[in-house]
Parts: structure tokens; sequence; C-alpha cells
DNA sequence: CGCACCTTGTGAATCTCTGCACGAAGTGCG
DNA sequence: CGCACTTCGTGCAGAGATTCACAAGGTGCG
């Protein structure tokens, strides 16, 4: 493949996946040192913070472009930027929550993402029993009025936090309504179409593959250096 | 390593991280059919349920041994057995929570590991306002108390759910405590000693990569100029 | 001003995962 | 019985991710 040429300075290097994982956690490192008042730190340290190693901080860091000093090391101020352009974060994305069982008012109550460029604009529950009631500060909404909601408040991203059988309809309602990403966190397996991001946090999958490993440890039991 | 052959014919091939972390997965889905009266399955429609695509559904399902029949498919009471064992859910495991915020109470609530063979034994906070009252039907303890919790309940598995900055020293205590594997709610890197197992899951960090390919499409519909 | 010392940025080797493609094995119809 | 059809199990090649190791580039002290 040959690259258009487009802009060097752009950016355009095609970001491993595995990398955009990770910048969230070097993002979250480099937000609590500069509250420090620390301003220059090497890869080496921010390695530390985000629990990875050096090398793959460097190389992370490098699909970005090169604002390192060799001998010195990267200044906190420029990454957090940097970092926050590539993520999307330099404005608050509104979201929606749909389901307000137990997890859904947690998540709505949630402080986390809301300091961290995220904005829960609307609660969505299709139990008339729950709509009108008030949860933080807003007002669950009807699923009827999905439409426009989304449309209204300019939302893109959707949680589901509903109960299984509903996940993929629910799924489907937010993005006919014009969601354009959606964050799973009903115990099934939702399809979207092709360009509308998808992740899932699935609760006792994580436990599930915990037993798993502690059932059988992976390292056969010491074998020091 | 050597398998002390804890049982089973082959199995012991060390099964692939990518594949463990599908298994639950497969467990649900199988579950569901099972429920439904379905008794056998093609590679074809477990890989549809699942959604991934079949050649990996059978790779993965060979990592645990051969138990297809060619030309028929899968006995599905045989692949649940299969992966329940695998998976360690043939007993229930204890599990504590420890924070017992919106987050943990709702988690406290949350039907769903119950079922997965996961049983809430204790609900533990370090507030003494929050400690003796009632969320489900267990109350909170101490944190003090964790390693009398821990060892008269055999608890193996802790969820934090805390703030991020209690996060390490709550993980610290669960280890010393007894706790051989962690699943971590809270915005923050923990690390654990060689031999305990680690999870997280990430609210702001899901939905910063959500972000990053709202903002840029990874199919960039070029157009053939 | 030169030299010892850092730390970045990246080529290259390695490891892991994915997905295809096909042989092996089983079924059932004529 | 034989043949067409189905579906599993897996070798292999290619893509992706991780890690090493080192040259390039920058700092500051004497």
């Amino acid at each position: 493949m040959e690259g258009i040429g487009a802009g060097n300075e752009g950016s355009e290097r095609a970001i491993p996946e595995a990398t955009v994982a990770r910048l969230p956690l070097y993002y979250r490192a480099l937000l609590e040192l500069t509250d420090e008042g620390i301003s220059t730190l090497s890869s080496d340290r921010l390695a530390e913070l985000a629990g990875v190693n050096a090398a793959k901080v460097r190389k992370d860091l490098s699909y970005l472009g090169s604002f390192g000093t060799r001998g010195v090391g990267y200044e906190a101020s420029v990454l957090v930027d940097r970092i926050s352009r590539e993520l999307g974060l330099t404005h608050d994305w509104p979201v929606a929550i749909v389901g307000i069982g137990n997890l859904g008012q947690a998540l709505a109550n949630y402080r986390g993402f809301g300091a961290r460029g995220f904005r829960v604009l609307a609660l969505v529950d299709s139990d008339p029993t729950k709509v009108g009631a008030t949860v933080g500060d807003l007002r669950v909404e009807a699923l009827d009025d999905l439409p426009r909601v989304v449309k209204d408040r300019g939302i893109t991203i959707g949680i589901i936090a509903t109960p299984a059988a509903v996940a993929q309809e629910v799924s489907d309602r937010l993005i006919a309504a014009g969601v354009r990403s959606i964050l799973n966190f009903a115990p099934a397996v939702v399809t979207v179409p092709e360009g509308v991001q998808l992740r899932k946090v699935d609760l006792a999958t994580e436990l599930q593959i915990l037993s798993f490993y502690q059932s059988r440890p992976p390292y056969p039991e010491r074998s020091p250096a």
C-alpha cells in the first residue's frame, strides 16, 4: 500500500488498535502527574504509572508523532494535549444511558466520565413506571422518545444497561436514532452495522476468565531468574 | 510445565489467552440454546450466536479436545459440560465486593453472576457510616474485618469498586487476606504480585476508545480518485 | 568545547492470533 | 453399496502486537 502522502504531520499512520486501547491509560496517568505539578517525564516513568513496559510506551507515542526530547523525556502537557486530541476529547461527548435499573442508575451517578470528556444527557427506559422519575439530576425518559432525544441533544454515544433479552433491540433503536457508538453492558452479543462502533463490558465474562486462571495457574510455579 | 494430570485426556495444551476470553461467550450461547431445547449444533451456528467466525470456534474448541462429530456438529450438553469444567464453573466461587458506593451496590444487586457460578458473600466498605447497612440481603462489613471474612467464607475473588485513590491499597489488603483473583472497577492502575490474577473494567477507558474511532472512522470510505 | 551520560525513536526478531483451505470422517438417499 | 453432502479438525500463511537492542540526538558538567 502507498499512503496518499497526505499530512505526515497529520498523524495519519493508522494507529494500531492495541495502542488506542492504551492511550487512555497514558492520558489518565498524565493528568494525575500534571495535577501534582510534574511537567516532564521519561517513558520509563510513564510506563510504570500505566502498568506497561517502557518500549511499548515509546512505540505507542511514536504513532502520534515524535515530541519527546532525547536525553530528557516528554513534556507532560504536550502529551496530554496530543493524546486528548487524538482521542477526540477536546470537547464533551453527549451520552445516553438506556436501561435505568441498578446498573444504569449507578452509571448515571458515576462521577468518572463526567470529568473526562463525557456528559450523560439522557436516561431512557421502556418501563412506564420508571419514566418521569429523577436520577441524579436527570429525568428518565421513554424509549419511544429516543429519536427526538438523540437528535435534539446531539447524542452520539449510547450505553446499554438493559437486560440481555432486549439489548439487540435497544441497540438497533439507538443506531436508528443516530447514535454512532455503543457501549454494551448487557450480557448478550449485540451486532451492529459497519461504521458503528461497539464495545462491551461483561462482568460475568470477566469473572469467568478469572476463574479459569485461578483454577489452573498459567505460571507453573516459580523459576527464579 | 508438567501436567499433573488433574484428570483428563489431552487438554494440557496451553489454551491461548484469546481463546479463554471467548469461552464464556460460547458458554452463555450454549446455555441459551439448551434452555430452548436445542441439543446439537454446528460451529457455524455457535459462531453466529457468539459473534465470531466459524473457524475460530472450531479452533477454540479444539484446544479443549475434540468432541464434535464430523458431518453433524457438536452436542450442546457435552460442550457446556466441557467448557464449564475448563472455566472452573463446576462449583460456585465466593466473591467479596469492596466499596459499596453506587457501583458497588449495583454490582451487589446484579443478577447475572449469581446465576453463573459466582456468589457474592461479602460487602465491605471502610466508611463507618456504611458499615452495618443492608444491601440486597447482605450486611456491609468493615474493611478491617477483611482477613476474617475472607478466611471464614473461603473467598478467593475480590471486586474493587472503590474510588481510584484507594484501589491499590484495597487490592493489597485483599491479597494479604488470601484473595487470589481481583476484578478492578476503579479507574486506576493496580499492580499485583505474580500468581495473583487481575482484570480490569474501566468505563472511562472504554468510552475514550469509542471516542477515538468515532472521531476518525477506520474505514475512511475513500473515493477512488 | 568536548565528553560522559541520558532518553528517545525505530528496525528487526519473535510471539500470538486469525482465517483460509482442505483432508478426514460421518450421514443418508437412491 | 456408493456417492453426494455436511461438518469437524488443523496445517499454514499472513497480519498484528510485543520486545529487544541500538543508533541518533540532546543535555550539562568540568
